[in-house]
DNA sequence: TGTACATCAGTGAACGCGCGTTCACTGATGTAC
DNA sequence: TGTACATCAGTGAACGCGCGTTCACTGATGTAC
């Protein structure tokens, strides 16, 4: 087995299960059960399982921070004096997300699970490496942001921005037993997508209120 | 000391460490230490730490959901033909989670944190145990909320709904961590009610949009 | 009024268990001469 | 080409530790006769 391949599989057996239970319920015995590999060998590759959370989470943020850079890049490249809308950036930043997570419908929970439970859980090491890595992409946002709400103050636009997120991580961070109750109670399956286009409306219209 | 006290002080040093931890870091050494009182307490007095957990939430909801039903009921008694708008619905809750949490300032952030950490955490036992504290209560509101937005269709008020409730949870959980940053960048405190004062607008126009 | 018993909050010490981590080791592959 | 050595992914078993829980016990208070 190459190590690509026992590092990969530990990964995957890792964001699953950390997802499903959280980081503290999830015990290395079950990631390597799960993953078909030897108990010892998520320390020899990384070292702890603080090590191991960290890279799953690197894993995901890594391309989905290159993909919103490039995206921008390239639409201030063509259209050098645009003024993004709100509902432009939420598209860049939804349609960053659904590459990242594109060939596997599960991961985008996955990935909004896992970034609830880090700003909820564990709080210390998770939530700096997290502030650490996005830092620049979280500015360049707010800059676009504020272009496109001139009229809110600094202080407002910033909780503006955090109920956003809010709504959009724990949203779709439960994705899943949402759709289920929708399921129950109105007989109707929604997709992802379908969940993500009626998100988004509810996002520029609270951000722009009164 | 007599059973109430030991009861009271249990449930006191578990709800801040729960809230400021989570629940499976916050070790029942830990919690009995805070209190002061012999480790084997928690198991003599509640049963379990599954028990423990259950009665910290307990502490909050039943006071909530009584002042809330109350105010309702004396509000429909007053004027039994008004349609409330969102505002007002919100205005009722933010109120009765204003008056659950009088006292302490602190009980707010702590009670939307131990929510959030419930619907992410340890999910079985107590998104159960929530869910059938709640259902009452979450229809009676949800059908204020259905008249106060006779426009929209039921599903996508459902997910509007839950993303109101993702706003909340989310920001008024993070509230401190949140805080401290909005200090630190724009030199300006925020106390909870200002935070609630953005909240609030920011939630009735999202599920207002379009 | 006094004695015997029941109840119950609270205690101190120990129990077994599952956890993350460590360590000596294997075996395959690559490299130097 | 052959030998000696280095490197490194992977392994199996054990380590010590902190955990939730249990249990026999204490001591105060209430109750029955």
């Amino acid at each position: 087995m190459a190590q690509n391949d026992t590092v990969t599989r530990i990964l995957d057996a890792a964001e699953v299960l950390f997802a499903e239970q959280g980081f503290a319920e999830t015990s290395l015995r079950t990631i390597t059960a799960k993953a078909g590999v030897n108990l010892a060998a998520v320390n020899y590759h990384f070292g702890s399982k603080k090590a191991l959370i960290q890279a799953v989470f690197a894993r995901f943020l890594g391309p989905f921070y290159k993909l919103i850079e490039v995206s921008l890049d390239m639409h201030e490249k063509q259209h050098p004096d645009s003024v993004l809308s709100i509902e432009d950036i939420l598209k860049f930043v939804a349609r960053a997300m659904a590459n990242v997570t594109e060939g596997d419908r599960n991961r985008l929970a996955i990935f909004m699970r896992l970034l609830g439970l880090a700003y909820n859980q564990g709080q210390g090491h998770l939530r700096k490496f997290l502030q650490t890595e996005y830092r620049t992409l979280y500015r360049r946002v707010m800059a676009l942001i504020a272009r496109a709400t001139p009229e809110l103050q600094p202080v407002e636009r910033y909780w503006r921005f955090h109920f956003m997120l809010g709504a959009a991580a724990f949203t779709l961070s439960s994705m899943e037993h949402l759709r289920a109750i929708v399921e129950h109670d109105f007989n109707t399956k929604c997709t992802e997508e379908e969940v993500v286009g009626y998100l988004l409306p509810f996002l520029a219209a609270g951000i722009r209120a009164k």
